[in-house]
Parts: C-alpha cells; structure tokens; sequence
DNA sequence: TCAATTCCCATGGTATCCCATAAGAAACCA
DNA sequence: TGGTTTCTTATGGGATACCATGGGAATTGA
C-alpha cells in the first residue's frame, strides 16, 4: 500500500525555462491517486499550493454543498480558485514548466522548496519560506494545543 | 495474535551511509498495520519520532483541507507535522536510509537507540538518551502520579 | 519566422539492491 | 542436558538503478 500523503521538505531548483522537479516522491503519491498535478496561487501566502485532481473535484461538491450553487461566496471562491488553478503533466524526466503567473506569485527564482501538508503541498521560494516557518513556530510556542492534532 | 505495539530499548548503529537497520520486531508490527513508518523529528527532544503511517492518514482525514486552503485555519502544527514528516520503506535488509535532517536533528553519529512507547516509538543517541532517562527519573520521584492527571 | 514549449540525451550524485559475513536465538538430536 | 545445526537478524561494502538537473534539438503555435 503506497503512501498517499504529501509528506517532507524537499529544495530544489528552478532553472531558466522556468521548470521544477516533482519530487518522484510527490509524484508517486499522484500516480497512485490517478490524478493529474493541479497548481495554483496560494490566496493567503506567496507560495503555490498543489494538489490533485481527485481533491480539487472533492472541493468543488464541497463548496457546492455549503454555499448552494447560486449564492454569491460560491460565486466568489469558484472563480478566485478555479479560474487560476491549472492542470500540469510532468514531462518523461518528471518536470513541470510553471507559468509566469505563478513564478510572480510565489517570487520564485532560481531555487524552490516543496513543503507538504498532507492531502496538499506548497511551493515557497527558499527565503520565503523559512521567515513564514519561524513566524509559525512562534505562534504555536505562544499559543497552547487547540488543534485538532491530537483528539 | 501478534504484538501490535512499539516496546522494547532496542541498540543499533548507524552505518557511514547514514542507514540504520529497524529491529525486526517493529518492522513487524508495521507489516500488521499495513502501515508504512513515518518518521519526524521531535518537537520537544533532540531525538525522532516514529510512528505508523495510519496515524498520519488520520490526523489528515481530520483536517478539513478544503477551507484549510482559503484561510490561515489550518493549524500550524498539523502543517508543521506533515512537512517534517517522511516515509521510509525499510530495504530487503530491513534497513533505512535517515535524512541530513534527521540525524542532525537527534544528533546521532555511529549507533542508536530504538525506545519502545506503544503507538510510537523514538530513536536517540545512546548517551543523550540515558541522560534525559535519568532526569525523566527523578522528576517522577519529585512528582508522584497523581489520579486524575491527564495523560 | 520567432518565441515558447516539449522532447531527448548526458551527467553527477545519491539511494537502493544485492551479496557476504557474523552473531544470536531457536530447533534439533543424541 | 549439552552440543550441534539451522534460521533469522544485524551489519559492512560494492554494484546498480534512479533521480534531479543542464542543455541542445525538435516541435508547436501565433
């Protein structure tokens, strides 16, 4: 039974076309979903969140079964998300060409790191990333457990 | 019935390539599980935490992912879990190949110790391992159990 | 035609496989 | 009961396969 969550820290690079290696981890968790990579502009951080196909579909019935089809917040999130997500295929040496819009988003360069988050993943520029890790183990150092981390 | 739990001290070492060998008797209670192992560094202790996959597979069916994804709700600590956490396939040998991260994090070098604690288990440096047993020792003769504490 | 994208090959580094050895533990036999 | 055999486990090390990356060639599309 393969591993089917997004899991570990990974850097890597982006070179000049713009492309990144998924990590075969990464993709092995996609493989065994039978889904595709979907990407998109975080709207919280300057980072992309990742992930497949199979979740973004779960998303879509899920938004529809809170907000209704018609109202205005399922207006709203549909089209702040899916109209920016977009399906990528790493090619045959397991790369993907990330979109100018993308690379602006996330302020990536020439290096990048996945972070995995269980049923998704980020991909931060490395600077980034490590100011917004610190600032959250913080919080968490100033705030007592009230996740849902243990029952 | 097979043992379905992580007990034990078990000593090992740490070879120039970084792997270590999983006692066989945890490896079994990973194949009754039909888990993967997941390791993390600790959030409290110089040393990893290892539990079974199905723990992890939980903890994300818990989150709710997909409003996770427009807000800050997600928790750090859930996020900061998955993204130190990683799954290791032990090798025909029975081995695994620890992370940089990893073993710097536990500070280990040539051997290690495997500490049996049910659902999950921690590996150490064997000397830092006896010195925080000693003082986990003595805080319990300051600080008998009480009924009722929480566990 | 020019720019962008995909395909392909090459390479260095790393992780995994495989074999060999040694040490224990359990099974076996006398 | 004592000693021998057999199996499993832990460990070392060489060989191999895979992965991430760079860059050129071919293809596509406007």
């Amino acid at each position: 039974m393969a591993n089917l969550l997004f899991l570990d820290t990974i850097y890597g690079k982006v070179d000049a076309k713009g492309r990144v290696s998924i990590p075969a981890d990464y993709r092995a968790v996609i493989e065994a979903k039978k889904s595709e990579l979907i990407l998109y502009a975080s709207l919280s951080s300057p980072c992309i969140e990742g992930v497949c196909s199979s979740v973004l579909e779960q998303m879509a019935d899920k938004i529809d079964d809170t907000f209704g089809l018609f109202s205005e917040k399922q207006s709203d999130l549909t089209s702040l998300i899916f109209s920016q997500a977009k399906a990528f295929q790493p090619d045959s040496t397991g790369r993907i060409l990330l979109t100018p819009r993308l690379l602006k988003h996330a302020q990536l360069t020439d290096s990048a790191v996945f972070v995995g988050r269980g049923k998704s993943f980020q991909l931060w520029d490395p600077k980034l990333y490590e100011k917004a890790q610190k600032e959250a183990v913080l919080r968490l150092k100033n705030r007592p457990l009230t996740t849902g981390e243990k029952k």
